[in-house]
RNA sequence: UGUCCCAUGGUGUAAAGGUAGCACAAGAGAUUUUGGUUCUCUCGGUUCAGGUUCGAAUCCUGGUGGGACAACCA
C-alpha cells in the first residue's frame, strides 16, 4: 500500500493580535519577560458572556504566557456596589475554571496611595479644587467640536488647593461642593483630557472602607494606577476606553510610576440578546425574567443555571476571537459550542413531552420486561441502564401522523417504526376523541423476534422512537426556554419603541413530561440528553418528589426544519 | 464643523508583499436503533477610487461606511 504524505500538522494557532503585541513585547524584554494581567470588575452586577470573554481572554494570556492574572474590582463607588456582588463574582470567575490564587485586590486597597497622587499632582500644579457645580462642569466643558471653558478655580494657588483637598477629605464640605479635577487642557480635542474630575466628595458607606472616607477617586483616576501598583504589563480593556488611554497615560507621567501597556479589543454582542448592566439590571426589576439567574439571561449565573458547562463557555470565548471591530455573534455558536460538550458528556434518557398512548394488542397484560439501553453512545464507559417496557407505552404525539407526507419516517397507520431500544412495532388503528377528533389511542402489534440484540431487529426501520411505559413514568416539570428577544438586535429600535418591545413573549414554557424511571437518581444540575429532543438540566428548584428540567438548547432538527420551509 | 478607532463570505476570525483559509450558519449526500452524532461535498468574501510594486486583503493617498468620546458612572 502506498503511503500518504501525511500534511505537516499545523498545531500552532494564529495569533490575535493581543498575543502578538505580547510576543512583541517578550521578544523585546519589556517587562524582563514578564507577563502579568487582570480581570477588573465593577461589583455593581452580575457577570455576564460579555465578562467571560474578557475573563478567558486575561486569565487564558497569563496562563498561555507563564505569566499571572489578578482579579481585581474596580470599586470607587460606594453607591452603586455592594458585596453581593463581590462574591458573585468571584463565584462565576471560579467556575469558568480560573484561578487568581493569593491575588485578589480591590481598588479601595489603594484609596490612600491615590490620595498620595493626587498630592503630587497637587503640588506639581497639575491639578486643583474646583467649586462649579456639577451642571456648571458640564456646561463648560465644551462639546466634542467646540472647547471648553477654564474654570475659574483653575489659577488656585497650590497651598489653597493642598489645603482644600485636605478638608475636602476632612469632612468639611457637603457632597458636590467641591471636585479635584486635573489642570489638563480645556481646548482638547480628546473630551477626557478637559481637566477631567478625579476625586468627588461622597459620604457614603464604601463596601469595603466604611466611613474611613468621604472623597472617592473617579474611576479613571484609578484604574490606570491600580494596573500601575499591581504591576500589570497589559491592561486589556474594551474598546470605549480608547480615549482614556492619553489620560491614564497623562497620570502615570505625571505622578512618574511604572507604565503597564494598555490594548483595547471590542466587547462581545450575542444575538437575540441585550449585553448592557443597565438592560439587565431592568429585566431583572421590572420582573421580565425571574432574578439574575434566570436561565434566559445572559449573565454567567443564568447560563450555568440554564446548563451551561464551563468548559463550553471557554471554548465559545475561544471561537469568538478577539480584534478591534464591532462584532456581533450568531447565538448559533454558543448553542453549538453547548451541544458539542453535552453531546460527548450527557447521559441519554428517555422522555416523553407531548404524549400520546400506544396500546400494543399482542403484548402479554401484565408484563413488564426491564430491557437495556446505551448511557451515551459516544462514551461505551457510561455503560447500559434499564428500562421499563409493557403493554401500554407513550410517543410523543409529533411521532404519529394519520395521513403523512411521503418523508414522514415516524408512526402511521398501516406502518413500522422502531423503539429504542425495544421493539419493532406496527400501526393498526386509532381511537379518537369522539368530542375533540383527538387522537387518545393508538393501537399496534409488536414483533417479539425483533428485541434488541436479536437477529431480526436488524430488519430495516426507517424511523425510530423514544418511549416511556405507562405504569413507571415519572413526571416531571420541564421549562423550556426560547430566545429572551425576538429580534435579532433588540436595541435596533424602532420610533416609539423600547427594546423591551422585542421582548420573547414565549421566553418561557412550563409543561409536564413523562419520563423514564431511571430520572430518579437526578441530582440538581445534572445534564441529560433526552432522546431525540435535547439537553436538560435539572434545576435548582427540583425536589425528590417534584422534579423540574431547565431545556439547555434542543437537538438539531433536520426534519422540523424541513417542515417549516414548506 | 473636532479627536480617536475600525472595515475580509450571511456571522465571526486567519493570511506579517507571493495559492484568500478555518469555524458557525445554509444546501446536498453517506452512515446511523436519536431526522442527533460522525463523514464527504457544495454555496459564498477582501468597502470604493487611485498610487507604489514583477506581484497588494496586506504598504501609501483620498473617498465611503460603521463605532467611541460631551456622569461628580465604570
Amino acid at each position: 500500500m502506498e503511503e500518504k504524505k501525511i500534511p505537516e500538522e499545523k498545531t500552532e494557532r494564529s495569533l490575535n493580535f493581543i498575543e502578538e503585541i505580547i510576543e512583541e513585547d517578550l521578544r523585546n524584554n519589556v517587562n524582563e519577560g514578564r507577563v502579568h494581567t487582570r480581570f477588573p470588575p465593577e461589583p455593581n452586577g452580575y457577570l455576564h458572556i460579555g465578562h467571560a470573554k474578557s475573563i478567558c481572554l486575561n486569565f487564558g494570556l497569563g496562563k498561555k504566557y507563564n505569566g499571572k492574572t489578578n482579579l481585581r474590582f474596580d470599586d470607587t463607588n460606594p453607591v452603586k456596589e455592594d458585596v453581593e456582588y463581590v462574591d458573585s463574582i468571584m463565584e462565576d470567575v471560579r467556575w469558568l475554571g480560573f484561578d487568581w490564587e493569593d491575588r485578589l485586590f480591590y481598588a479601595s486597597d489603594y484609596f490612600e496611595q491615590l490620595y498620595e497622587y493626587a498630592i503630587i499632582l497637587i503640588r506639581k500644579g497639575k491639578a486643583y479644587v474646583c467649586d462649579m457645580s456639577a451642571e456648571e462642569i458640564s456646561e463648560t466643558r465644551g462639546t466634542p467640536s467646540r472647547p471648553g471653558k477654564e474654570s475659574q478655580s483653575r489659577t488656585r494657588s497650590e497651598e489653597e488647593n493642598f489645603d482644600l483637598f485636605n478638608r475636602m477629605r476632612a469632612g468639611e464640605f457637603p457632597d458636590g461642593s467641591r471636585v479635584l479635577r486635573a489642570k489638563i487642557d480645556m481646548a482638547s480635542p480628546n473630551m477626557q483630557m478637559r481637566d477631567p474630575v478625579i476625586y468627588r466628595i461622597l459620604h457614603a458607606t464604601h463596601h469595603r472602607t466604611g466611613d474611613k472616607w468621604c472623597i472617592y477617586p473617579m474611576y479613571d483616576f484609578a484604574h490606570g494606577q491600580s494596573d500601575s501598583i499591581e504591576r500589570i504589563t497589559h491592561s486589556i480593556c474594551t474598546l470605549e476606553f480608547e480615549v482614556h488611554r492619553p489620560l491614564y497615560d497623562w497620570f502615570i507621567r505625571e505622578i512618574g510610576i511604572y507604565a503597564p501597556r494598555q490594548i483595547e479589543f471590542a466587547r462581545l454582542n450575542v444575538t437575540y440578546t441585550v449585553m448592557s448592566k443597565r438592560k439587565l439590571l431592568e429585566l431583572v426589576q421590572e420582573g421580565y425574567v425571574n432574578g439574575w439567574d434566570d436561565p434566559r439571561m445572559p449573565t454567567i449565573c443564568g447560563l450555568r443555571r440554564r446548563g451551561f458547562t464551563p468548559g463550553s463557555i471557554r471554548n465559545f470565548a475561544d471561537t469568538i476571537g478577539v480584534a478591534k471591530r464591532d462584532n456581533v455573534i450568531d447565538v448559533n455558536l454558543l448553542e453549538f459550542c453547548i451541544r458539542e460538550d453535552l453531546n460527548k458528556k450527557s447521559n441519554r434518557i428517555m422522555a416523553v413531552l407531548n404524549p400520546v398512548k400506544v396500546i400494543l394488542d399482542n403484548y402479554p397484560d401484565d408484563q413488564i420486561e426491564e430491557l437495556e439501553s446505551v448511557n451515551n453512545p459516544e462514551d461505551e464507559s457510561k455503560g447500559k441502564r434499564k428500562v421499563p417496557f409493557s403493554k401500554t407505552i407513550f410517543i410523543e404525539r409529533d411521532d404519529f401522523m394519520e395521513d403523512p407526507p411521503n418523508k414522514f419516517f415516524r408512526l402511521a397507520p398501516g406502518r413500522e417504526v422502531r423503539l429504542k431500544a425495544a421493539y419493532i412495532i406496527r400501526c393498526e388503528s386509532v381511537v379518537k376523541d369522539p368530542k375533540t377528533d383527538e387522537i387518545a389511542e393508538i393501537h399496534c402489534t409488536y414483533d417479539p423476534q425483533t428485541k434488541s440484540g436479536m437477529p431480526d431487529s436488524n430488519r430495516k426501520v426507517k424511523g425510530t422512537l423514544h418511549w416511556v411505559s405507562e405504569k413507571q413514568a415519572v413526571t416531571a416539570e420541564i421549562r423550556l426556554y426560547d430566545r429572551l428577544f425576538t429580534k435579532e438586535n433588540p436595541e435596533d429600535i424602532e420610533e416609539g419603541k423600547t427594546y423591551k418591545d422585542y421582548l420573547n413573549p414565549d421566553s418561557l414554557k412550563v409543561i409536564t413530561a413523562m419520563i423514564e424511571p431511571s430520572v430518579k437518581n437526578a441530582r440538581i444540575s445534572d445534564k441529560y440528553q433526552f432522546e431525540r429532543i435535547g439537553y436538560f438540566c435539572v434545576d435548582k428548584d427540583s425536589t425528590p418528589q417534584n422534579l423540574v428540567f431547565n431545556r439547555v438548547v434542543p437537538l438539531k432538527d433536520s426534519w422540523s426544519k424541513a417542515e417549516k420551509v414548506k
